[in-house]
RNA sequence: GGAGGCGUGGUGUAGUGGUCUAACAUGCCUGCCUGUCACGCAGGAGAUCGCGGGUUCGACUCCCGUCGCUUCCGCCA
């Protein structure tokens, strides 16, 4: 080794020992006569002073010395004067007098500073990414990432789980997500695709007696980017044999307990509570509910039916609902505020958003003539409206009304400085609906996928009314944010078929798609179930950071693009050749 | 595919029609300084204000287009 400590060792025990460092040159103050230089590493800082007096031949190479530089430095710890002390810093009572300074390797001005307290701008901290990692705080996330990480394999390994590899190269499946797909060369005009998930693989080893899977397994989907969202992403992913959803629960709470212990010494308490989808959507209008803070969803529908204002009435007349929120202490914010929320509204396809003041003397706003006394009365009390509040309303089809309240209510908390910090809000969120109508095929699609069990108690309503068909289907939420997914799989050839035919799908499509996973079933498939957190995810939550590119080592912007080597790049024609296809516009350089 | 925000020395920002011949911080260079630690002090270099077009007597500033980054909707089982 180069060194005999790293820069965050040293300490008033080891004053008086020869020690050799190495390290990047973080700061150099020089005086004229001493020079000080704070040399960094993973591990921290330490000051190495260069004394003329003492070494002449030091000094002079630290006047040459500049920030970023690669140092070895040679010397003596010695106690700092009580004076000169700097408690901020762990190595803050030690430094070393130089007496051997080397160059290890010189360096440019860095293109951003490094340095958690001035953040450059996201593209050009991806060009660098190197010099961007060197940050202190970009350091941590990545043992963040560790720990959790081995903390996790730790645990589940505890619990008899085996870490199983599955292929990188598998069979597009073309529903779900786009597929990023890699050309066959020995075979013209066929393709692998990169998995979106190990899925339909964990599902095998299940049927090979693997009873207990687990694996860090990288997931790629080729769709647009979301700031929680990356082309690549990592999925704690799981599998488990002769289970149901209670055994389930209970290993990915588990999980996710040592892996906030591990990460961030963060005691998380067990069990998670649980919520059914129908709930989360009645009372916070979303499937992954922030239940951090209060502002639940109030419905109004019933008082609406019949009133005076007809947007409320016909809303309701058209099978929809009059939803709201109450925004306590809310009558204070101006007007054009209230309009910025009825615009926030629209996003999500409310076509507006009515409001009320409430006022010692009642409900005040260009609305409430349309309504009688009564009518008023029943939303304020229903509201349990208090003079100062402000009552929002947002009335549509079910779907639009609990999406834009929904996303409202997590606007207004941040806005309004709801939410508490250092709270973990763990939650369940079960009895997903088996099926999702889609408007624009007009059919009924998987919420989750293809192999979820549904529940027995809906079994009847598959075919009549399959929209009623809960599935043996939860989520995993933490805050607001959805952790992950998983189900109970179907294991009966019969039910399968039966699920297939909901989604429109015939005996040779599925036998093209996932016949090998069918064909698989029919040797003898125990009940299995399992989950998939998504990890990059967890790591955001978990180190407290806003932006999980920050948990990534070399993530992916918002375009897809991974500026450090700039891909997707180009490839020559010879390997356009070699791979049996063509660019499908050769202007398109 | 659609909508919003941003784009000014290496980096981060200020400047919203005219002394802007572009400011501040930090970084960089030179000099001074023996106890600093965001060292200090003095001096200096560094920006055709993303790009193209338009409006105007005059554009960093307004308009249109375009490119890049970013956030959201669609999409993402």
């Amino acid at each position: 080794m180069l060194r005999t400590h790293t820069c965050g060792d040293l300490r008033p025990k080891d004053i008086g020992q020869e020690v050799t460092l190495c390290g990047w040159v973080q700061s150099v103050r020089d005086h004229g006569g001493v020079i000080f230089i704070n040399l960094r590493d993973r591990y921290g800082e330490s000051q190495v002073v260069c004394d003329p007096q003492k070494d002449p031949e030091s000094h002079k190479v630290a006047e040459k010395v500049r920030k970023e530089w690669v140092l070895q430095a040679h010397g003596v710890v010695d106690a700092r004067p009580a004076e000169s002390i700097n408690p901020n810093m762990a190595t803050g009572e030690v430094e070393v007098t130089c007496d051997r300074l080397v160059i290890l390797s010189t360096a440019k001005t860095p293109a951003l500073e490094i340095d958690d307290s001035k953040v450059a701008n996201e593209d050009v901290r991806m060009k660098y990414r190197y010099l961007d990692l060197r940050r202190p705080s970009m350091q941590r996330n990545l043992a963040i990432r560790h720990n959790a990480a081995q903390a996790v394999r730790e645990y589940l390994s505890s619990l008899g789980f085996l870490e199983v590899q599955t292929p990188l190269l598998v069979r597009s499946t073309p529903e779900g997500a786009r597929d990023f797909v890699v050309p066959s060369r020995l075979f013209p005009g066929k393709f692998y695709a990169l998995p979106q998930s190990p899925q339909l693989y964990k599902q095998l080893l299940m049927v090979s007696g693997v009873d207990r899977y687990f694996q860090l397994a990288p997931c790629f989907r080729d769709e647009d980017q979301r700031a929680d969202r990356q082309p690549v992403h990592t999925q704690i992913d799981l599998e488990m044999s002769f289970v149901d959803e209670s055994d389930v629960f209970c290993v990915v709470e588990g999980v996710v307990k040592a892996a906030f212990k591990a990460g961030a010494d963060i005691d998380v308490s067990l069990p998670f509570p649980r919520m059914t989808y129908q709930e989360a959507i009645d009372r916070f209008g979303l499937d992954k509910p922030d239940t951090r803070f209060g502002m639940e969803l109030i419905d109004y529908t019933d008082l609406s039916a019949n009133c005076g204002f007809s947007v409320f009435a016909r809303a309701v007349e058209n099978g929809g609902q009059v939803k709201g929120l109450n925004i306590k202490g809310g009558s204070s914010l101006p007007r054009r505020e209230i309009d910025e929320l009825g615009e926030f509204v629209k996003v999500y396809r409310a076509k507006g958003l009515a409001w009320m003041r409430v006022t010692d003397s009642g409900l005040e706003s260009s609305i409430t003539k349309f309504f009688t006394d009564g009518e008023l009365e029943a939303i304020r009390q229903r509201s349990k409206a208090e003079p100062g509040d402000l009552l929002v309303f947002v009335a549509d089809s079910p779907r639009i009304v609990a999406a834009s309240l929904g996303w409202l209510r997590n606007h207004l908390a941040r806005k309004l400085d709801l939410i508490p910090s250092g709270v973990f809000n763990l939650v369940w969120i079960t009895d997903f609906p088996l099926f999702d109508w889609n408007e624009e095929t007009r059919q009924w699609e998987p919420m989750h996928h293809m192999f979820t069990m549904p529940k027995e108690e809906d079994m009847p309503f598959l075919h009549s009314d399959p929209g009623r068909v809960r599935g043996r289907l939860y989520d995993l939420v933490l805050n607001g944010v959805e952790l992950g997914s998983g189900s109970i799989r179907i294991n009966r050839c019969d039910i399968q078929q039966e699920v297939m035919k909901v989604v429109g799908m015939d005996a040779a499509d599925a036998e093209r798609r996932f016949g090998f996973l069918l064909r698989a079933f029919e040797y003898g498939a125990p009940p299995h179930g399992g989950f998939a957190i998504g990890f990059d995810r967890l790591l955001t939550q978990i180190a407290g950071i806003e932006n999980m590119r920050d948990m990534i080592p070399f993530p992916y912007n918002s375009a897809g693009v991974s500026l450090v080597d700039d891909s997707p790049s180009e490839i020559d024609s010879s390997q356009w050749r070699e791979l049996h296809i063509r660019p499908d516009s050769v202007q398109r350089k």
